[in-house]
DNA sequence: CACGTTGCCGGGAACGATTGCGTAAAAATA
DNA sequence: TATTTTTACGCAATCGTTCCCGGCAACGTG
């Protein structure tokens, strides 16, 4: 089975020219005649010629393609932030290659080679929660290839990043959750080894502080794959309510935290936000549906996928090194709805 | 900025080879010599050699990897189907290229065109509603390229296709509404034009008549862009309750159709099941965390991916021209939850 | 008329890898 | 020892495209 496609040499060939007079007037380049010119191109046309972008790939070690890594395309906040980026890269004639590294960092590590083999001319990547080792990263960043870190950025690498303001957005929810009437709250968030982690956990505990609360470590719960694993959301959820001082409140650091979240609440027959308080990061467009409808930190997803693919192009298409990098940090949206809202009810005498 | 990669002259040069050698001791080829060959793979695996794959494309006219059109990967039943199709390409050395027509035909043929330029080796496609000329499909077949059809299937090419049990999926969905009480049942479905609107309607229409009742013209919407359009959904709302004879259930025949009723239902301040009973397709993760908890059919999304790219390898892998296309129809699964509980109430009387 | 300039086009190398063919040296055979 | 076979490797073409270089006309100029 094979699929025959039209060359410059059939081109060439039907009209008795040379290759590189073909190639030339598709260029339009000015050493060729305006007759010759006028032949080739309707020529091309008729037999419907196409450049083959592998040939010229191979020729100009660039592919006019951008790859993408994100641990989950079913993720609400990343298909959105892969809309972004398709928008402004289409727009600037670059294709968009989306692969998962499903939160494992082997996987992550072979779509990264698969991706530099295939000469894509730059990157965009959200780390996967397993890594720790992030030299396969720093070297190919070293060798020159272009890379933009978005959501879940890598410290140590000085490029480009894009990041919502994590720690605002955290701080603006739990500052929500005191001023809902909530005394002990609790967060289920990912490993602090992800920036994403660190920076929420960063804004929660600081809303506590500010808010005259001590952070208690027994109420802040870590899930490593960030809610994928049903058990860890329901080790963190026993954990927390077999305390002899249970929280009333939970501020979920991640998309999957937030709905599992609420999975285990309804589960454990609890009613939110009547036995507990429930808000969380989210970009799904079903919590306003849901039952209660969930209070939300949003982030704005598309946006970050624009300006990520903005700053990767000027990486790209810059002719000398770029040594003077940004960190683009965009602001949340806290969308209040019924899972915060406390109802009145006789003062319980509180601890914390 | 430029990205150097190692190359088999690199190897040759470093060693006095010649790249013939090289390349020859890499396959393991049995006229090298023990000494050579080990000399020449302990060089590459130290300077971190790896073949281009564009060079290789370009020789072979293949990629070893297989594209992928769907209409939006924010849809979950889209992004399980994709999660199936990795699997097990993956596990047979092929890559996956994801790309998105967004209902656009004309995106969907500049991705159409991309993937082929890039040596595909195969795809597999669920059109998008917008496509009503499958001349460049039925050309690219006929010239030899191996396409495997899913979910929206195009009738009028043979080749292997994978469906859900559409007429079934829906027959039983409407059959639930009518054994659990409602006497007037709408569907909402896309257009008749896509194979999914036509079987789901069908099926809708059957277990209607089985049941002795007549379908309604009326009662049956069509939301042309699947519930991605707003005001396609909100005109399809104030049709069916400005009917003197209202529905007092609804059928969704697609994912955002299901959901996208249920924020219409609410927000015209409509309680469900009470006031109105709803079931729909839907892969959501999320329905039964919704209020009400949503009754749905559910496709095995997952298990589609898995059987469209089996069936598009073997194409792939046949020595000779297939002819023998099969259709392969997968089974669905209702998820009955609350949003069809009819409450028993006065009996009203119904005039259909 | 001789020479430089310009316009227009073809030859061939290159990108990275594979592979059919040719061949020198070493080994096996007569 | 002479011949054949085997071993082990290099040369060069190929995939589709671009681009440097070189060349041949026709033209203009002194």
């Amino acid at each position: 089975m094979k699929f025959e496609a039209v060359t410059i040499k059939d081109i060439a060939k039907a009209l008795g020219l040379s290759t590189s007079t073909v190639s030339r007037a598709l260029r339009d380049s000015y050493e060729i005649s305006p007759e010759t010119k006028k032949l080739v191109l309707e020529y091309a046309e008729k037999i419907n010629y196409h450049p083959n972008p592998i040939a010229l790939s191979l020729k100009e070690r660039r592919s006019r393609s951008i790859g993408v890594i994100v641990c989950e395309i079913a993720n609400s906040y990343f298909s959105q932030v892969i809309n972004g980026i398709e928008s402004i890269a289409n727009t600037n004639g670059y294709n968009v290659i989306i692969s998962q590294s499903h939160e494992s960092s082997v996987k992550e590590l072979v779509n990264l080679q698969y991706l530099t083999s295939r000469s894509v001319d730059g990157l965009i990547i959200s780390v996967s929660t397993e890594t720790t080792d992030f030299n396969f990263f720093r070297e190919l960043h070293d060798r020159g290839m272009p890379i933009v870190f978005f959501d879940r950025i890598v410290d140590e690498i000085q490029t480009h990043k894009v990041i919502a303001d994590n720690f605002k957005g955290a701080y603006d929810a739990t500052t929500h959750l005191i001023n809902s009437g909530y005394k002990r709250i609790a967060t289920l968030c990912n490993t602090v080894f992800l920036s994403i982690g660190k920076e929420r956990l960063a804004g929660y505990k600081a809303a506590l502080k500010d808010h005259g609360m001590e952070p208690d470590d027994a109420l802040i719960r870590y899930c490593q794959h960030g809610g994928m694993v049903a058990a860890e959301m329901d080790q963190a959820m026993n954990e927390l309510f077999s305390l002899t001082n249970p929280p009333d409140a939970i501020f979920a650091a991640a998309d999957k935290l937030t709905t599992g979240s609420l999975r285990a609440l309804c589960a454990r027959g609890m009613s939110v936000p009547e036995d507990i308080g429930l808000i969380g990061f989210s970009n799904s467009e079903l919590t306003e549906l849901l039952n209660p409808s969930l209070s939300v930190v949003r982030q704005p997803a598309f946006e970050m996928g624009e300006e990520a693919t903005s700053l990767l192009l000027e990486l790209i298409e810059s002719k000398r090194p770029v040594t003077d990098f940004q960190t683009r940090v965009l602001s949340t949206e806290m969308l209040l709805r019924s899972s915060t809202r406390l109802q009145k009810r006789s003062p319980k005498t509180s601890l914390s």
